[in-house]
DNA sequence: TAGCATATGTCAATCGTTTATCACAAAAAA
DNA sequence: TTTTTTGTGATAAACGATTGACATATGCTA
């Protein structure tokens, strides 16, 4: 059996009490007491039991973040941010796949209430507004508006997809298509979408908008984009990540159509996986370091000061262009 | 402040005991109680707080789940299948990214402990025998030996590489380079060379080991790669894991170097991402399902019959090679 | 009608820790 | 010397749920 309080408090020859106050660190203490506990509990190799303790009213250091999938490259690296920049302030994630599962989320989502996380980031979103109002615990979003009353840390993907048409345009390509997934109200891909209208308004060009379901498999996504390459006449390519982006190339390069002489290409996200092993692909680069850090800065916030309320609703974090042989001939 | 039992009592008029005994489904219930019961329940938008439930005993359905990193596609896959299986035997994972530092691993390790998991998945270690053999919880690991006492799941290391080299052969080349990390004992990696240096024997051929720092960053291993392909006649290259190949055929790219024809490379993984983004790699392919279901499977019974001692210490589970365009030209 | 299964309630202990209160000393400061 | 500060202990009540012991009441059956 694990060694709990009163074991070390017979082993340092003290009171539970006084070995809870070294723990704790408040009231009077001598340096020789606290020196013998500590002692006792490297001995007995004493860890407090955090349930017991959170039972009582300390918080439990746990919060739940809950992301579609951690395969996706973005979301890896998102998450990986936060758990370090978690755990440099003392907490763990209990991490939850949503898999864009109604039912995962609403368990888990359950089971993060039943577990009294502190809080939870939240990057998904299958559930309607109440469950999430529902919840009665800080909660900040990545991307997605939850509830009114559940602030939103995003990029500017308005900006992001204008950028990236104009930098098609400026690169020479006047067929400019969006390729994206089906249109969905309050996901950030329709701020994409509007990003990539708005610059083709302004640029006096027709839009030309190309839906593949995200859930499908990459394969039939290829097909897709084959058929797009083939059987339109598309000089540009805004994609709504880089990983269609990648497949826009793969696919390119099988039907020998030269990026980016015949056809420039640009992604978004620009995860630092892409900018390693993808270097020629021109993207729009959300920065990850700062999203992640806001979302940990702005919920522990929430957590350590439930009463005073946020500033804002809405973060807008600036994103960058990242120009590189897809949209731009080194040679040229 | 959140329900609890006696709210739920309260309101559904019974007494608290028969609201444990129709969550926990014991002794005799009558159909109307049991109604009125999960009606409060549902009303109060009820649940149990689960710190008290396994402070009293019970199970926490937390396992600790410890990767050096989930930015790795692989790890990204295994994690992803781990935290699906476990989610659907009633288990939420704690993810612990060790980022190869001894403090980190450590620290989460006393965590998981305060925490009370049930147990733990590990496929990172950078820490010495004892701390892992004093957790004194069921720990499974993966492709590491942690001590003689935690069991180790993982791929036919030894036969990927070996048949990788193989393949290598029989493709052509001759001057096989074999490109990993540097040495280090009780990693998986010692394996794969072993499995190297073993084909390399049996072929009758001389073996060339070029070592890689995996923590260094990609564009110093570009730049490693491109002197190993320019200083030495390679003409195969046995990499001991997908990115590092990836990383290869960018510089073979570079360098003009054609594509089977003058280099044949093949990687170690097979990630569903990969397959899916570089289907052009030939890889030995390990099987992430399998791993995954394995060591839940293998968690799950430690943490429910303790007594029961596991047939095996050690499960390696086959390997496939996945052949493609970079060892296998479908034109010629 | 005794005996039993069914259905519910009361009461209290327990899990491991925190924390407040009271008590008592010894040491330091007035 | 008196007061205050410092250091420690004993005791008990939480935190929220579980569970065993025991009481009680109904209906059914042998």
């Amino acid at each position: 059996m694990r060694p709990k309080l009163t074991d070390v408090a017979a082993k340092a020859g003290v009171s539970a009490t006084t070995v809870s106050r070294v723990i704790n660190n408040y009231g009077y203490l001598s340096k020789t007491t606290k020196e013998k506990v500590f002692r006792a509990m490297k001995d007995l190799n004493y860890q407090p039991n955090s349930l017991a303790r959170s039972l009582h009213g300390k918080k439990t250091q746990l919060i739940g973040v809950i992301f579609p999938s951690i395969t996706n490259p973005f979301f890896a690296e998102l998450v990986e941010q936060i758990e370090n920049k978690l755990f440099n302030r003392g907490f763990k994630i209990i991490l939850c796949n949503s898999a864009d599962n109604k039912e995962k989320e609403r368990d888990y989502l359950r089971m993060l209430i039943a577990n009294q996380v502190d809080g939870i980031i939240a990057g998904a979103h299958n559930l309607g507004i109440e469950e999430y109002n529902k919840v009665g615990l800080p909660i900040i979003s990545f991307d997605r508006s939850l509830s009114d009353k559940i602030p939103i840390v995003s990029s500017d993907n308005l900006k992001g997809t204008f950028l990236a048409t104009q930098e098609l345009y400026q690169a020479g390509s006047r067929h400019i298509y969006f390729l994206g997934n089906p249109h969905q109200i309050g996901n950030p891909t329709d701020l994409r979408l509007q990003g990539y209208q708005k610059a083709i308004n302004e640029l006096k060009l027709t839009a030309h908008i190309h839906s593949v379901n995200f859930s499908e498999s990459p394969n039939l996504k290829s097909l897709s984009i084959k058929k797009l390459l083939t059987q339109h006449h598309a000089d540009g390519i805004v994609c709504t990540d880089d990983l269609t982006a990648i497949l826009v190339l793969q696919a390119a390069r099988q039907l020998k159509i030269k990026i980016p002489a015949e056809l420039k290409v640009i992604g978004f996200d620009g995860t630092a996986f892409i900018q390693e092993y993808h270097p020629e692909l021109s993207t729009i680069v959300q920065p990850i370091h700062d999203i992640a850090a806001l979302l940990v800065n702005l919920l522990l916030k929430r957590i350590e000061y439930p009463e005073q309320p946020l500033e804002q609703m809405q973060y807008i974090l600036p994103i960058k262009l990242l120009r590189s042989q897809s949209t731009f001939n080194l040679a040229e």
